[in-house]
DNA sequence: TTGTACGCGTTATCAC
DNA sequence: GTGATAACGCGTACAA
């Protein structure tokens, strides 16, 4: 049941020198001949010889392996930064350890104290929709643990952040849905406490003001687990639509609230986008595709990934403690589609 | 810019007792006194002592973390079967570690011996389009690491395999559309040599010679990248659609390709179902949604995960060398929906 | 009941 | 140019 592991020391005994030797030969060393280099290289091909990385780690006590938690991978986004990550942590020699929250914030508690007892070199991270409570990233920080944030972020450590223009996407997405002549935009957000939701909606609202209307904290509902259930969404939708003044539009300030309104809509045969237009944050490949086609903003995902990683693998191989953080903020596209055309 | 790691060295120098006393309490051995264990418990606490999991592994010659190679995470099959996956690998104490090989048989190989080099304790894995040679595999298998196929398997090793039905899906698939009034099925599928195509593509045969009718071989197109660059699917499309006697259904034989036939499909304008029937498999969220929904064969993703995990688990816990090796076949699930509706 | 010594695989530091 | 030894953190056979 397990590998019959070849080790230096295998190397050693058939050769009848010493394991210093041959660790050093392996290692290519200026004070060991070449013959004895050759003779060395020779033999540990011949047996099959692998280092052992375990035996190294417990010296250098580094592991190679970063972790990831996000609350979902299967969701095109997150599935797309790790993609991004995992581009260049491998060519770097870095494992990457991936985990699921699924928007629990004791599953991301025990999940990361797991995770730091296994002794990974960093993590990247985009936190639950329930995480309030910041103290168990922070008990992980303060012990020197590297952690970048993207998406969902914490400013409460000093720290590298990875994310969108927030405020500006949701804005830009309000304006279009007001500029094709929707009255009355509702909005379904995450988590009030997110770092997401207070940025786009706080873009949704300038939005709504800047065009002179009053903002009507009756059309905002939070979805507290981010539609990962979707009696979640459902019920948001209801409570949407049976209002005195049933919005003319919806705006979904993430994936899965987009789709999930799009399904709710289709289901109760509310033609989009005539009865109510629709876009919303997505990384879905099919929203092109979908019936009507889907209006969104899309991030980066695969770039942010790339940066979180950067950014990290900087803070772990850095010989000095690392004291200056990068905010690191990107665009998004918005994809004009039909969704939001309300003349089709 | 690392864990200032306590060790139970640490305990032992404050409690002024040696190591193994500690490690014995810690443990809760028989032969500790209730009294000293109270105490090198409380100091373990007020040290925040964490046991290092890299030195055990090196002791215990098991990392307690496996391996799961697909080609794609982003993609739904894959990422339900890695859910699968994990939900149970994390109750049980272990990490899984994901790699993606992109269907590249150079990337699955240095992945696979990046990983090997990394002492997983086991391996689950869908093995690229490219694949053919299982030596890569092979050599691992026999050098102990337990190893577990999905998806596309291989029958070279003596192991456990999950897989669906994938003879009857097709079949099904295939006489669904000939009883739709659809004369000439093309097929799109991946390479030829895998074992998904082999046991697809032959299940669509059967299904066309029990009409009656001739297998045309220029009806089966292979995508030796599975359809992972979208040129390859859309060159293989045009070829069919350019055929003497065009095609009036497609069918697609993974989820890359099936999608690809729609995306085509869409913007040449061709019409589905009218003009050309699609059904295909996918496991994607929103085939119900897409323009024209979409009638898909989907397969157990989840489960396939968990039943891969459980037979890994088992061999990799079990004391004596596992003999018996199960064939798991489950069932796919044909949903019937707009795209193959010719008379709608 | 507790302590000593060793081994897991590797490398760095001495000594020869 | 090469060998012996200690060290990384832990568990355990053996000694006391």
């Amino acid at each position: 049941m397990k590998f019959e592991a070849v080790t230096i020391k295998d190397i050693a005994r058939e050769l009848g020198i010493s394991t210093s030797t041959v660790s050093r030969a392996l290692r290519d060393s200026y004070e060991i001949s070449a013959e004895t280099k050759r003779i060395v290289l020779e033999c540990a091909e011949k047996l099959h010889y692998t280092p052992n990385p375990i035996a190294l780690s417990l010296k250098e006590k580094r592991s190679r392996s970063i972790a990831v938690v996000v609350c979902e991978i299967a969701n095109s986004f997150f599935s797309q930064v790790i993609n991004g990550i995992e581009s260049i942590a491998y060519n770097k020699g870095y494992n990457v350890i991936i985990s699921q929250s699924h928007e629990s914030f004791e599953r991301e508690v025990t999940d990361l104290q797991f995770l730091a007892s296994r002794s990974i070199d960093g993590l990247i991270i985009s936190v639950s929709s329930e995480t309030e409570n910041m103290e168990h990233l922070k008990k992980l920080f303060y012990k020197g643990l590297p952690i970048v944030f993207f998406d969902r972020v914490s400013e409460e450590m000093d720290t590298h952040l990875v994310m969108v223009d927030n405020f500006n996407s949701a804005y830009k997405a309000t304006v279009h849905l007001i500029e094709n002549g929707y009255k009355t935009i509702a909005c379904l957000t995450n988590s009030a406490h997110l770092s997401i939701t207070k940025e786009r909606i706080a873009g949704y609202k300038k939005a709504i003001e800047d065009s002179g209307e009053l903002v009507n904290e009756d059309l905002i509902k939070y979805c507290n687990h981010g539609g990962v259930h979707a009696d979640e969404t459902e019920k948001a939708m209801n409570e949407l639509i049976n209002l005195e003044k049933r919005p003319d539009a919806i705006i979904g300030l993430s994936d899965k609230l987009t789709t999930g309104a799009l399904r709710f809509l289709q289901k109760q045969g509310i033609s989009i986008p005539k009865e109510m237009g629709l876009i919303g944050f997505s990384n879905g490949e099919f929203t092109e595709f979908l019936n009507p086609s889907l209006s969104i903003i899309r991030q980066p995902a695969f770039k942010m990934g790339q940066t979180a990683i950067e950014l990290l693998l900087a803070v772990i191989e850095s010989k000095r403690p690392v004291q200056e953080f990068t905010r690191c903020v990107l665009e998004t596209e918005l994809i004009v589609r039909d969704s939001t055309s309300r003349n089709k």
